[in-house]
DNA sequence: TCTGGGGTCCTAGGACCC
DNA sequence: TCTGGGGTCCTAGGACCC
């Protein structure tokens, strides 16, 4: 039998908090997304007292502060460095370890038939990374990913399973499915559920026990292989996922956004350079190019602009400076259409008050339509010296990774960070900044 | 005043071709 | 008055995930 498991860290960001607040045990605790916007991440103590996920934290601020729930704006370093360290010892307890999300990993026990009591050894993985890391983790293990994430939900739930549940009979998985409200499975979102309890669908088993043709005809195939998955047919791969199909960067920006092109500007240069590095991280060149820029959607007065637009490439690159200048061309030419949209016809009088641009909240790149960076096909009229290019590229990276992201950039990006987004509530970078590093007093 | 960021996959419908 | 049929490719948008 194919057996796969899903470990899960428990409230993840509240967690990594935590580990380094000792005395934020058992207390409410709450982190916020960039800018402080919404609340993300929420310990049990906190989800007890009601707050949901993607709360806007202005909306909660004062309950918070009532109920005295400790509240950390994000701190990604931590995060990310917190997360290498439980998947490094999860590796250690399988042959094929999948990183699924920075809090998320499935493990293939397959090979372990001759593991006499594969309940114990998951017991003891979840004992020892919860102790190794400060993390609690849970773990599911069941014949498909749909279903091992089943269970790890079972895993978290309740005390009695030590971390790890087991669903390895038929007999088991029918329990649970009766048992699963059909809204908590993997792959069925609000909109699919609303749908399903429409038609009578309220758990997990209610849906398994439709028929194929059934489903089929009432959706798509994505809901399908969930199906097959509920009931234990595995077809749900994970491989090659390293490859990455798009990779976008974007912000909001503080308060009601910026007004000033120039600023904008070099917001988008620098995610144009951000999103070439990430890029070449991964050895591939980009044939597109996206840019988008937006006004709030929350905001009732003030102008609304919504600017997205891609260019193809003549050839594939990899570089900064051609991307972020492709990038700033079609942000500059749809800025300057909307503006002359909006003069024509106005007199002089009116003027000052049409040019009081849009507030953007929200801009961002996205480079997609990838190719290996050894594969490209060259333009029969690109003029641009390829191997100078790549030259100065590898040296400018090697510059920053030695002395800081950042220190070597464009000039486009602006020399003074264009936007500062809040995070009032940052903890420290514990395990990432020598200069943060807790010291033990004897 | 203040509402995250980064992905994947699927489908409908338009553009284009013969 | 009457205005084809079938195929491919691309894109925007929706739904989902964490």
């Amino acid at each position: 039998m194919q057996l796969f498991g899903l470990a899960d860290c428990n409230n993840f960001y509240c967690s990594c908090e935590r580990t380094f607040r000792p005395d934020l045990v058992g207390k409410p605790v709450v982190v916020l997304s960039n800018n402080d916007g919404c609340i993300i991440a929420r310990s049990e103590e906190a989800k007890a007292l009601g707050i949901k996920m993607g709360e806007p934290f202005f909306q909660r601020r004062a309950f918070l502060q009532e109920n005295g729930v400790a509240v950390f704006s994000s701190n990604y370093a931590l995060y990310g460095s917190m997360s290498h360290r439980v998947m490094s010892l999860l590796a250690q307890y399988t042959p094929q370890l999948d990183v699924y999300s920075i809090d998320e990993a499935f493990l293939d026990f397959s090979a372990f038939n001759n593991i006499p009591d594969i309940k114990q050894y998951g017991e003891q993985l979840v004992h020892r990374v919860t102790k190794a890391t400060g993390i609690p983790i849970s773990l599911g293990i069941a014949p498909t990913y749909t279903l091992a994430k089943m269970s790890s939900k079972f895993a978290k739930k309740y005390k009695g399973y030590k971390g790890c549940c087991l669903m390895d009979t038929d007999e088991k998985r029918q329990k649970a499915l009766q048992l699963f409200p059909i809204k908590d499975v993997w792959g069925i979102g609000r909109r699919l559920s609303t749908d399903m309890v429409y038609q009578g669908i309220h758990t997990a088993a209610d849906f398994a026990a439709k028929s194929e043709q059934w489903v089929r005809s009432h959706f798509t195939v994505t809901t399908l292989r969930t199906w097959k998955e509920l009931n234990g047919i595995p077809c749900i791969s994970l491989d090659e996922l390293p490859q990455k199909k798009s990779i976008c960067t974007s912000r909001s920006f503080p308060e009601r956004g910026i007004a000033d092109v120039g600023a904008l500007e070099e917001a988008v240069a620098a995610f144009a350079s951000l999103c070439a590095k990430k890029m070449r991280e991964q050895q591939s060149c980009c044939q597109n190019v996206t840019v988008f820029a937006h006004t709030s959607r929350f905001a009732t007065d003030g102008p609304v602009h919504v600017i997205q637009k891609t260019r193809s490439l003549s050839a594939p690159t990899q570089d900064t400076s051609e991307i972020s200048s492709v990038a700033l061309n079609m942000l500059r030419s749809e800025i300057d259409i909307y503006r002359n949209s909006h003069l024509a016809g106005k007199d002089i009088g009116e003027r000052a008050d049409v040019m009081s641009s849009p507030h953007y909240k929200k801009a961002g790149v996205i480079l997609w339509g990838f190719v290996p960076q050894n594969a490209i096909q060259q333009d029969l009229f690109d003029h641009i010296d390829r191997n100078r290019q790549t030259a100065l590229i590898k040296a400018i990276d090697e510059i920053n990774r030695k002395n800081g992201h950042d220190r070597v950039r464009i000039a486009t990006e602006g020399t003074d960070v264009p936007f500062e987004p809040d995070h009032q509530y940052r903890s420290r970078q514990f395990t990432t900044d020598i200069n943060d590093v807790l010291v033990a007093q004897i």
